[in-house]
DNA sequence: CTATCATATGAACATCTGTTCATATGATAG
DNA sequence: CTATCATATGAACAGATGTTCATATGATAG
């Protein structure tokens, strides 16, 4: 007795045994989903695009992130830890100053898909 | 005199002209930045992401998609709008029936991208 | 130890977001 | 035309999010 569905709504004529399996099969458990959207809601202010951006360039510490993109220190000082939380960037302290930097190769890469499609 | 910054919090000795040069100008303007965070907001919700992941199998209407997502109609609906806004999906109509798939290929890259950096 | 600088943190607040409920639209069968 | 099915839409509401303000922490110079 293969999987068939509540039908609730509508027919649910539409959709083949094979494809329901499939969507079963490919979707991603709960968690992983939920840490999926977790990650682009990070991608998801332009604030911290910003900040992923001037640090394309080269690593900076928080007073020179703030001052190059006209944000307080409070925000960027915010917004990094939720950047960091998601491992998007790292810091090495020296001295007084915390110097973020991107922490892998991913964040290019999103933000460039992300551009491809905007430019449509 | 090239660009002086003011300083307002730190000592700014950092970042040396020619990083903020190139800081200034590889950053997109503010509108293609605000797109950029608008789109990745769009992936930045665990429901869009499901019923993403569902186009990925096939081309699926708006029920479909409900009864093999355990979600509303009316959810789905809202956030098939979402998407469409975003130009990820397009629909064509049959009959009754409205059948969503993906736009482009982008989607595909963008979540496989994003699941690439949460699988570490 | 004390003052100061760079940064982090917490609370407060306004804004945004996603879902639900009720209802409207649009296509089709009879 | 009317009833019905599939879907869309709008208002309402709870919960999440980003910024600001005030303050704490942690390193360093003196």
């Amino acid at each position: 007795m293969p999987d068939k569905l509540e039908v609730e709504q509508c027919e649910y004529l539409f959709v083949h045994e094979d494809v329901v399996k499939r969507v079963r099969e490919e979707l991603p458990d709960e968690v992983t989903l939920y840490d999926l959207a977790e990650l682009f809601k990070v991608f998801g202010d332009s604030t911290r695009i910003k900040i992923l951006y001037a640090l394309f360039e080269a690593e900076l510490c928080v007073c020179d992130i703030a001052q190059l993109l006209g944000l307080t220190q409070t925000a960027v000082s915010h917004q990094l830890r939720v950047l960091k939380n998601s491992k998007l960037v790292k810091y090495r302290r020296e001295g007084k100053n915390l110097f973020y930097s991107l922490a892998d190769s991913h964040v290019r890469r999103i933000i460039g898909q992300g551009m491809d499609h905007i430019s449509e």
